[in-house]
DNA sequence: GCAGTTTTGATAGTAATACTATTATATTTG
DNA sequence: CAAATATAATAGTATTACTATCAAAACTGC
C-alpha cells in the first residue's frame, strides 16, 4: 500500500473524544502510546494511569481527552475503519471490472499491516492486531443503542456502505449486500485470531492467502460468479 | 426442538470451575441466577457481589464453585455449546442426505430459542442471548493461548468437529471445512446482533428466515451446491 | 445419634480501578 | 503584558475483584 496522502486526515465522530487528540502533541502522544500499551497489555489491563505513566502525565490529562478507555476504543477502531475504507478506495479506483474491484477490496481487507508505513503517530500494525483482538468489544455493550444513535459507529457504516456498492455492483439482485459485506469484516478478523491461537476451529493457517482464498471463493461463489 | 432427555447431562470441562455446581442446588443456583444477571445487566456489570445478592449468599460462596467471572462465563458458553451440538446431533439423526444434514444443521444454529424448553435451572431463552452478546469476549483475552492450552475450548471444539463432518461429507474436496462451520457459528450472533442493534450494516430483519437464508445461500454455493 | 467432615454464612480486609476535584504552574494568545 | 487555556501534581471516593478467618449448619459414616 502507498503511504497515507500528508494532508489527508482521517474523520473521527467528534462525539468520541472530549478534545481533539488530533489537534496537540500531547493528544498525539495520547493515542500514540495507548495504541502501544493496548496491544501489549490487552485492553481489559489497560488503564488510564499505565497510560498517564506511559506519557509522563497525569491520568487526570488522559481524561481531559477522552472521557474513558471505551470512547478511546471507539476512536481507534473509528481511526482503523476510516484508514481501511481509504485502503479500499484507492485499491478499486480506476478499476473497471467490478469482479476486480471486488477481489482487491477482498485484498485489502484481509492484508496483515506488515510495518507501520506512513509515519504519523500511528502505528497501524499494532492498530491493525488491536482491531483484531478488541475491536468487536466495542460495540458488544449493553449501551451499544445509545451508542448508536450518537453515530459512534459512522466510520464502520461508511466502510459498509462503499463495500456495499461493490458488492452490488457486481450483482445488483443479491439480496444480503450489507450482510457480506460486515460477514467478510468481522469474520476476517475471527479467523485470523482462531488461525493464531485456537487453530483447532479453522483450517487458515499462517498467511494471508489461505483467508484471501477462503474469502474469494465465499464471495464470488455467494454472488453466482464462479472465480 | 424436543426437550432434553432427562438423564442427559451436558459435560463441561472440569477446568472451567472449582466445585462442579451441577452437584449441588446452591450450584445450580449460582448458575441459574448468573444467567439472568448478566442478560439483565450485561457481562462488564455483573459481580459475584450482585450475584450474591440475588441468591441471597455472600460472594465468597459463588467463589467456591467458579475462580472468578470469566471462568463462569467460559462455563456458560461450553454449555451453550454442548447443548448446540446435541441440537445439531438430533436435527441430523437418521437423514440420508448430506444436503439435508447441513441445511438442518444450519436451521439448528440459527434458530432463536423463543422459551425455556426444558424444566431445568437453565434459561436457554436468556443463555442464547448472552452466547449472541457476550461468548466472544471468552476468548478475546491475552491469556487465551494457555487457556486454549488447558482445555477451555473443548465444547467449541466439538461442535466444530461435528459441523465439519456434515460439511465434508457433501464436498469432500472443499479446503476450508472448519473455517466455513466457524463463520457459520460466530456470523450468526455478530449478524443477529446488528439487526437488533446496528441495522445499518446489515440486510437481516426481525426473523431468524433472513440470517437462514443468507447462511443456506452462502454455504451451499460455496460448497458448489446450487441451492 | 454422635463424631467428624464438608459446606455455607457472616464479616473483614486489601490492592487496584475508574473515576472526580482542587490548586498550582506553565504555555499560548490577543 | 494580561488573560485565558492547558497541563502537572496531588488527593480523594466508591466500586471491584478478590482473599482470609471463623463460626454455624448440614450431611456422612459408623
Amino acid at each position: 500500500m502507498q503511504r497515507l496522502l500528508g494532508n489527508l486526515k482521517i474523520q473521527i465522530p467528534e462525539q468520541l473524544y472530549v478534545k481533539d487528540p488530533d489537534s496537540s502533541d500531547l493528544g498525539k502522544k495520547i493515542v500514540e502510546h495507548s495504541i502501544l500499551l493496548i496491544e501489549e497489555l490487552g485492553f481489559e489491563s489497560f488503564t488510564f494511569k499505565k497510560l498517564g505513566a506511559a506519557i509522563g502525565s497525569p491520568e487526570s490529562t488522559v481524561y481531559r481527552y477522552f472521557e474513558n478507555k471505551h470512547k478511546l476504543l471507539l476512536y481507534l477502531t473509528s481511526w482503523y475503519w476510516g484508514w481501511l475504507e481509504y485502503k479500499v478506495a484507492f485499491a478499486t479506483a480506476n478499476i473497471k471490472s467490478c469482479e476486480k474491484q471486488l477481489e482487491n477490496s477482498i485484498r485489502a481487507i484481509c492484508e496483515t499491516v506488515k510495518e507501520d508505513t506512513d509515519f504519523s503517530h500511528i502505528n497501524e500494525e499494532k492498530l491493525q492486531k488491536i482491531v483484531i483482538s478488541e475491536s468487536s468489544k466495542a460495540f458488544l455493550t449493553k449501551e451499544i443503542d445509545s451508542e448508536n444513535k450518537n453515530g459512534y459507529f459512522q466510520s464502520y457504516k461508511n466502510l459498509v456502505d462503499r463495500l456495499e456498492g461493490i458488492i452490488s455492483g457486481l450483482n445488483p439482485k443479491y439480496p444480503f449486500p450489507k450482510t457480506l459485506a460486515s460477514t467478510l469484516l468481522e469474520s476476517n478478523h475471527l479467523q485470523k485470531f482462531f488461525g493464531a491461537h485456537i487453530p483447532a476451529i479453522t483450517d487458515i493457517a499462517r498467511s494471508d492467502e489461505d483467508v484471501i482464498a477462503f474469502f474469494k471463493s465465499m464471495t464470488f461463489s455467494t454472488l453466482n460468479y464462479g472465480k
